[in-house]
DNA sequence: CAGCGGCGTAATCGAACTGTAACGTATCTC
DNA sequence: GAGATACGTTACAGTTCGATTACGCCGCTG
């Protein structure tokens, strides 16, 4: 579950805040001055910080100053709220280190929406992934190939799924334990290649040879150019 | 170097973003129709997309769908372009897929400074390395020559990936040595000439002479003036 | 508890890659 | 121009790498 710190002085928009944070499913910790701020950011470790500018004892471009220098809080986005709706202002906090800038008045869904892009990641996730006859379903969990669907097992479809997010990167299999079978894996190396096979043995029989690309010395990749009709 | 696609009808605000966009020195490419922006996406596979959502041929939402579900493309930023201001706009905008929404009339600086945001801590080594007709696509481990891929060996790739990262530059065997095969190599200093040789024969005998230059009695360098319309 | 399906390991085989030695050729030195 | 040095080229033997098969180990279900 993600964590969300609200550093924000007025009480009204404080709670309502966070009341549709903790609606959302997100863990919460806030400040209403921006005296211990920092504090609370390294004490709670957030996912992402939400940081009014104008605070009544401090300045929120600082915090966020701090925030950037902080080694360990460096990475972590923040979302800047504010009145200021001059020019200048929001371009010295989206330089300064803010990623994303939110004029008061708003709207609570917008800034819900605004969160939840950041915890995205870099894309967006698609709930269905399709390379020519191949489609894969993100939400039920099933693939079908020309209409017919494809029983995979779980491991397998993670793979399949991982391959095709990013079709034509060459995944070494070090990267694809990390990223099927988790970073606290106990796992052989040798077994991406056995799950390669059988992912091979299920699709290629049905869909013609190179769904997977083998990268002799690199690792593997999913092949968006082999699928038949694939709009590359 | 980033690549933009805009899609604007509007041809005041396209000439002012396009203006912008190449003084910040990014490469655009755009479009002021709806029309063709998703095949447009497909041939120039921009870094990011700018994307008016009002057009009068067709709906930016669509043409942000379209991108979503396009394998190449799905992972790419949208922000979106709109006057529409209403909460469902936005709402609706930010979770089809857009990873930002910016209401007209904006500052064209807040825009800027919004890419930038996209492009920040991302890795400064460029995933496609560029001499001529020659390319080398380091996340795809593949190596093109005038559309024609070159089948090469892991060792040959990295060693050719070496070279053209620094082009002009002559390094010593030694160095190619420690840099392809790594610190603890127990390889003899002609093994570099064997492999020079066969990236030679791959390469030249399609692409004409002296890719590689031999530097007697110091190394070897990628010949980027060689490459015929090298942008190097 | 026996059967089944999914999971991961180990072993085998063949193809592809790797690095070295040896020889040929160009270039420099005196 | 002879000798020395550096580079180009070839051929080969050893090794590595990936595909494939077979097998044992769970955890579930009837």
């Amino acid at each position: 579950m993600k964590k969300i710190v609200l550093i924000e002085d007025d009480s009204d928009l404080f709670a309502l805040i966070r009341y549709n944070l903790e609606k959302e499913g997100f863990a919460f910790a806030g400040s209403q001055t921006g005296k211990g701020a920092l504090e609370l950011c390294r004490r709670e470790r957030p996912d992402l910080i939400i940081l009014d500018i104008m605070l009544p004892d401090s300045d929120g471009l600082d915090i966020c100053k701090g925030i950037r220098a902080h080694p360990e809080l460096s990475h972590v986005p923040v979302i800047f709220l504010t009145a200021r709706a001059s020019e200048t202002d929001r371009i010295v906090g989206l330089e300064l280190g803010a990623n994303d800038y939110i004029v008061k008045p708003f709207f609570v869904r917008e800034l819900i929406a605004r969160i939840k892009i950041h915890f995205r990641g870099q894309a967006p996730t698609t709930k269905i992934l399709k390379a020519g006859e191949l489609e894969l379903d993100r939400t039920r969990c099933q693939v079908h190939l020309g209409g017919q669907e494809i029983a995979l097992t779980a491991t397998e479809f993670r793979l399949l799924e991982f391959l095709m997010s990013r079709p034509g990167v060459v995944f070494s299999r070090e990267q694809l334990l990390d990223a099927v079978w988790g970073h606290d894996r106990a796992v052989t190396d040798r077994t991406v290649d056995v799950y390669i096979l059988r992912l091979r043995q299920k699709i290629e029989t049905v869909a013609g040879p190179d769904f997977i690309r083998s990268v002799r010395g690199f690792g593997y990749s999913f092949n968006s150019e082999a699928a038949p009709g694939v709009v590359a």
